[in-house]
DNA sequence: GTCAAATTAGACACCATTGTCTAAATCGTC
DNA sequence: GACGATTTAGACAATGGTGTCTAATTTGAC
C-alpha cells in the first residue's frame, strides 16, 4: 500500500481546506459510532467528523486523557482513518487548535466591526455588541475550547497558541480601544487610558460569565445578555461624561441574580 | 507486612494532621531524586515532600498526565512510599485538593476580615486590600492550582471542588458584598445591588491580572498592585457618591501598560 | 546497640494506548 | 455494474503506567 507518502503529504493541511469545518453540527453527542456515517457524504465529511469529536474530546480530557480509539468511536470513524488524514495524535491535535483558532479569528473580526460608533443609544448599543461578544466568543463551544486547552496544554505547546496569544485576546482589547478613544474624543465618553478602559469594558461584561465558570455552569443566553446589561450599565458609569443622555439612570438587572 | 491495613488507615487523612503543607518550601524545583532527603526530618516530612511535588506535577500535567513514578522522583521518594501513604492515585489527587481548597480558605477568611470599614481614605484602604487579594489569592501558587484543576479536571471530580465551589469565590463575594452595602448604608458608596457590585469589584482588580493569565505570563508584583489601583479607581468611579472625597481624581497608573 | 517501623529498589502481572499492517468491505464515480 | 480509492475491523509489537509484592536497607526511639 501507499498510503504512506498520502498520509504524510495530507496530514495537517491548510485549515478550510475542505468546506467550514462544523464542530457542532454534527448530530448527536452520542457515543454510538454509527450515527454520524451518513450517506451521499464525502471523505471530507468524515475529516470534519474527526475534528469535531477530537476538539470535544481534547477539550473534555485534555490531550493526555483522550485516546485515538475514543476519538475514532466518538466521530463514528476506525482508528485507521484517523491516521490516514493525521499523521500523529500530536498532529491531530495541531490541526484541531488550528482549525477552531481560525473559525474563531473569523468570527472575532465579524463582531469587531459591530462596535458601535455613534454615541446615540450607546448604551443599547454596547449592550448589543457585549451580548454579541459573549454568546459568538467567549461562551462558544469554541471559546470554551481555546480557554480550557490554552490552561491545560498552553505550557506544553506554547508554538500552537502562539498565534491566538498574539492575535486573539489582544487584537479585541486593541480594537476596542481605538473605538473608545474616538468615543472619548468626540465627548461621548470620559477616558484617560483607552487600553485599560478596553480591558475594564471585557472584564465586566464577562464578571457574571465568569463567576458561572467558577461554579461549574455554562451561562444561559439570558444570562450573557444581563450579564452584558449590567456590564456596561457599570462601564458608562465610570467613563460616560457627565450629562450624556446615554447615562441616564436604568435599573440593574436583577433577575440574572437568581441563580446565585 | 501489615501495612496493608495501616496504609488504608491512614489513607485520606485530615488536612492538617501533619504540620501545615508548605507546597513552596521544599528547597528546590530540580528533578534530581535526592536532595529533599534531609535528615533530621521524619515521615511527616516525606509526606509534605509528596504533597508538594504532587501538586506541582497535577498542575503542570493534569491529572492523566501525571504519573505515579514522576512525583515519587520529584518528591525524592520511592514509588511504594506513597502508596504507603495514599491507597491510590486519586486518593493522592483528593488530599492534595484537600490540602490546597484547606490553606486556601485560611488565607482568605484572613484577608476577608482585613476589608476597609471606614471611608477614610477609602481608595487607598481598597487598593490595599485588593493587592492583598491578588498577592495571596488570585496570583498564588494555591490559586493557581486550583484555577487550573478546577478548569481542566473539575468535571472528572465534582465532588472534589464541590466544597471550593460554594465556599471560595461564593463567600469571597459575599462578603464584599456585605461590607460594601455596609460602606452604601452610611453614604460612603452609592450602590444598588451590593451583589453585583461586589463581583464587579473583584473582576474590575482581576482585570489586568487575566489578561496576564492570557498571554501565558504570571504577573509580577508590581503588576498586581497597579492592577489593583486601576481597578479600584474604575470601581470608585462608578460607585462612590458624588461629592465624597475618596475620588478624588488619581491618574491612571501608566507603567502597567508598558507590557501591552 | 537494639528493635520496630518506615523506606527503598526492583521485579512483577495487568492493562491501556500508540502506531503499523493486512485482508476484506464499502464508497464514489464512471 | 465495474473499478480504483477509501474505509474498516482486527491483529500486532512496543511502550508506559498502575498497583502489588518482597527482601534488603535505613530511620528513629529507647
Amino acid at each position: 500500500m501507499k498510503n504512506t507518502d498520502k498520509s504524510a503529504a495530507t496530514a495537517r493541511p491548510a485549515p478550510g481546506s475542505c468546506s467550514p469545518g462544523p464542530f457542532s453540527n454534527a448530530k448527536g453527542p452520542d457515543h454510538r459510532g454509527q450515527a454520524f456515517t451518513r450517506p451521499g457524504s464525502g471523505q471530507c465529511m468524515k475529516r470534519n467528523s474527526i475534528l469535531d469529536a477530537a476538539a470535544r474530546t481534547f477539550c473534555r480530557d485534555g490531550f493526555t486523557g483522550t485516546s485515538i480509539d475514543l476519538i475514532a468511536a466518538e466521530a463514528g470513524v476506525s482508528r485507521q482513518t484517523i491516521y490516514n488524514h493525521y499523521r500523529d495524535k500530536e498532529m491531530l491535535f495541531g490541526a484541531v487548535v488550528d482549525e477552531i483558532i481560525g473559525r474563531m479569528n473569523a468570527v472575532l473580526y465579524g463582531i469587531l466591526a459591530t462596535f458601535p460608533e455613534k454615541p446615540d443609544n450607546l448604551e443599547a448599543d454596547l449592550v448589543l455588541f457585549a451580548t454579541r461578544l459573549g454568546k459568538n466568543c467567549m461562551c462558544n463551544q469554541d471559546g470554551e475550547f481555546l480557554r480550557k486547552l490554552i490552561q491545560a496544554e498552553g505550557e506544553r505547546y506554547p508554538e500552537l497558541f502562539a498565534i491566538w496569544r498574539e492575535n486573539g485576546p489582544a487584537r479585541v482589547w486593541s480594537a476596542i480601544a481605538a473605538r473608545l478613544a474616538r468615543l472619548a474624543h468626540c465627548g461621548a465618553l470620559d477616558i484617560d487610558d483607552p487600553d485599560l478602559a478596553a480591558r475594564q469594558f471585557m472584564a465586566l461584561i464577562n464578571t457574571d460569565l465568569q463567576f458561572c465558570g467558577m461554579l461549574g455552569e455554562k451561562p444561559t443566553e439570558k444570562q450573557i445578555e444581563d450579564g452584558a446589561r449590567n456590564g456596561v450599565r457599570t462601564f458608562l458609569r465610570a467613563f460616560a461624561s457627565r450629562g450624556n443622555p446615554s447615562t441616564k439612570a436604568d435599573p440593574a438587572v436583577k433577575p440574572n441574580m437568581a441563580l446565585f
